[in-house]
DNA sequence: CGTAGTTACGTACACCGTACGTAGTGCGGT
DNA sequence: ACCGCACTACGTACGGTGTACGTAACTACG
């Protein structure tokens, strides 16, 4: 589609062919799966039009003939990596299925560690999103409650999945930037923190850095979480 | 401090003033100040080093006298912010305290749309942050639990919170790059996502949205959400 | 009192998103 | 069959970004 002006307008609703002029060179999938492979490799602020332009082989300007905006081009990541969600059967015992929806959410951002950031309510009905809530929804139906609560507890539990997930690979996201390395910020801070601690002005926190010495289980932790959000929604 | 190379840094670390040279014409809470009026006035993204200098009246480069990178400067914002959380005497019940915590927060969120976006575990250590986590602990004194869990408590409340706000107020910052409206874009996306639903491919969702059909009430999702989450870790 | 370390800041570079103009291509309507 | 138009492709250009570097003025310490 042409529409040079500025016009609302949502990805998902553009044809991708329109059938007049020269066909296409690359499908929208293309488009995604180079952006894709650009920020899983070399993070999600090397993703810039002239990068994946450069990617699929064409000129940086030709590829606002599919994407009329950098944000749409967020919008096909995200969709993109929903793609990869697997989905199964619900076998009837709902807090089962959702730990695994929580544990495949996070397994998907692991491998995409770019996706927590792009996250947004916004971008949340794309095709792919819209068979992945279809699907939450479905584990959920031996659960015995309105659609609102189910709607609440599935924003709660993928909340909590990409905050969790997030705080996991800030630092290792952020340092890309940054002419030191990862192990050197976190010294660094950890220093920092410590001489902090040490003056004695937040007693609490003292007695919680002794209290835990060893490094935190992130599995652990993890699972815990989700637990707890699973038993918030439980019935009794 | 000089240290023009690229040297692993804590902001908080570095010294305002080292007695050598002319004094400095601002104070680094002077910036902080100014990044945030604009970040208020205009949203996150006018915040440039050449915005700031600008509104506190200096050259662009003189900035980086104060603050070593734009990074920095995101670190000061954010803990300006934590600087404006009220901090009150424990009362002894330690869920109401929490109650309380949980809509301090988001009341300061609402107040600076541009904070949920900066949230991260990394600016977590900031002055005023460590005032208020430590706050957080003294509320839950009462709790019997290990500070490993309180800590979890905190940080589960505190990531709701956040993706909360950062929900209900992401159309509204993200549309400011949009040369339309947000309630253009709305508009849009409702069209799409209704004929999506209507095309009887996500039969649940298609429910859930008979099911609610007038306006979602906030303040009661927001509420029970925090409700559930001390729910899920007191005791019994 | 000299000098070293600081503040101030202009210039310059590489990169960004994208508006716009132009050329070529192939389908739809006549 | 063919004309015209809607489309694809893409180079150029503009206004913005973060920041490296060079230079000049200033002040506290040895």
């Amino acid at each position: 589609m042409a529409v040079r002006g500025a016009v609302p307008e949502v990805i998902w609703a553009r044809p991708e062919r329109t059938g007049r002029g020269p066909r296409p060179a690359y499908t929208r999938d293309d488009i995604a799966a180079a952006a894709v492979r650009i920020a899983d490799a070399q993070g999600l602020d090397a993703v810039s039009m002239r990068h994946v332009a450069a990617e699929l082989g064409c000129g940086t300007m030709s590829l606002y003939n599919y994407v009329p905006r950098k944000e749409d081009l967020y919008e096909l990541m995200v969709d993109a990596a929903g793609a990869e969600h697997e989905l199964w059967e619900p076998g009837g015992d709902w807090r089962a299925d959702m730990r695994r929806v929580a544990r495949q959410t996070r397994e998907l951002m692991r491998r995409h560690p770019w996706l927590p950031r792009l996250m947004s309510p916004v971008y949340g009905f794309s095709p792919h999103a819209l068979r992945y809530l279809e699907h939450c929804l479905a584990c959920l139906d031996p659960l015995e409650a309105a659609y609102g609560t189910k709607l609440e507890l599935i924003a709660m539990l993928n909340g909590m999945v990409t905050t969790y997930v997030r705080n996991e690979l800030d630092t290792a996201e952020r340092v890309r930037a940054l002419p030191w390395s990862e192990d050197e910020e976190n010294a660094v801070r950890m220093a920092y923190l410590g001489g902090r601690i040490a003056s004695g002005g937040y007693p609490r926190m003292a007695a919680a850095f002794m209290e835990d010495a060893g490094p935190i289980d992130l599995e652990a932790v993890f699972e815990r979480a989700v637990e707890r959000v699973i038993d918030a929604f439980a019935p009794r």
